[in-house]
DNA sequence: TTGCTTGATTCAAGCGCTTGCTTTAGTCTG
DNA sequence: CAGACTAAAGCAAGCGCTTGAATCAAGCAA
């Protein structure tokens, strides 16, 4: 900590050990943890090969740390935690959250790239068991639904309403490649994704209707 | 081919290029590409490593033929495509059979797990393109639909509702993780994917018939 | 049968290269 | 000068791939 500081101060405020951080998410994003090299780390970051080791140790501990960055990356839409948004808008306003994923590349795009290889391809050096980036997402739409439901407590239909509401989104990133080849004008302009969660939002409200109507029903 | 044959007949019809190539499927669907080495998928095979080059030339190559060997792999369900299955008992099959892909890990699901760590992270290898695996299944999905929503032609709403329907599925597979650590009890067991499967179900007769509507009034 | 040839296949060895990491000697700043 | 940091070189290990010799069954002539 404060040798990090005095560090910053000591070279030009450029601070090798962030732009170590920077390059250290792209090129693991891009090429996953096994094919990642540290020496590109550093020529991308414009440090010496010795620096991972000065600042981090090793590999592994530059990897643990880009993971130990993520709570305030993941910014979530706020309408869905203020209780007076509509089912529609609620829903309208995080089909539009997660789909700008899908076609932008920005910076941050690459740390969720990250998280999803992670996903579906561990690479051991994390603790298992650690629910990744979806954790935060799931639970702002338990949150959400549990009042338009007229829920208040947690059950495990609400959880697999949950992950199929993230579902018939995530299946468009996932296999974007797919979509693009197997249904082109899905996902391939801005035009074309504002018409796909028209989409999306409708079979959102359909699902969390009939799940509404089966909870009636299950009452009477 | 004859080669090949009298080789077979040659040894003890065991086949050491068979054998390099299954090795093969469970390496790369654990490794992936890059972090897969050519010396592991012949220890796993028992030949020597020459035999890579002496059969496929070199290790691209080899992941080309492992990719070759796909269509009689995916067997679709049945039902789907009898025209007297009705849509509730042909959605039920569809989630039955993708569904048991969750928790089983035999010999096909290696070569599943490939394809998706393809889609995810492609290796370059391969040409682009290629919708991978989940054309089969779109495909199937979009013939079965089009008599029960009374159309005969093929737009973008129901791609996207094939997508909809497929991602309800998928996001317990890919984030299998997850899942298992936000909501346990959703795909723990055979009991509870059973379970599952009943909501997948529920989910997905819902999509489709508020699709159904949705066409119904745009038509008035 | 016997010995020889041939072509297919396997084998151990090693080439050149990249990897993660370490070391040693330095430079710069306060 | 002391401490924070960097630079360059090099280590062992692993990588894909190649090589030339060894192995083996099949075909063939004597």
């Amino acid at each position: 900590m404060s040798e990090a500081r005095s560090n910053e101060l000591a070279n030009g405020g450029a601070a090798a050990r962030e732009r170590l951080l920077r390059a250290a998410v792209d090129v693991f994003a891009e090429k996953g943890y096994g094919q990642a090299s540290t020496r590109e780390i550093c020529r991308r970051a414009d440090v010496n090969v010795a620096a991972i080791h000065y600042y981090f140790g090793d590999k592994a501990s530059l990897y643990k740390a880009v993971f130990d960055i993520p709570e305030r990356l993941v910014q979530l839409p706020a309408a869905l935690d203020d209780s007076s948004t509509s089912l529609e808008d609620g829903l309208r306003a995080w089909y539009e959250h997660v789909m700008s994923f899908t076609l932008t590349a920005d910076d941050r795009s690459h740390i969720r790239l990250l998280f999803l290889r992670e996903q579906v391809q561990p690479s051991g050096i994390l603790e298992p068991n650690r629910a990744g980036i979806l954790r935060p997402y799931h639970a702002q739409l338990v949150r959400f639904l549990m009042p338009h439901l007229g829920i208040d407590a947690v059950d495990r239909e609400l959880h697999q309403l949950v992950f199929s509401l993230v579902g018939i989104a995530m299946v468009l990133y996932v296999e974007r490649a797919a979509v693009r080849v197997l249904a082109p004008g899905l996902i391939d302009s801005e035009t074309t994704i504002a018409q796909t969660v028209d989409g999306l939002v409708a079979h959102a409200l359909a699902l969390v209707n009939a799940e509404r109507d089966r909870r009636q029903q299950a009452q009477s």
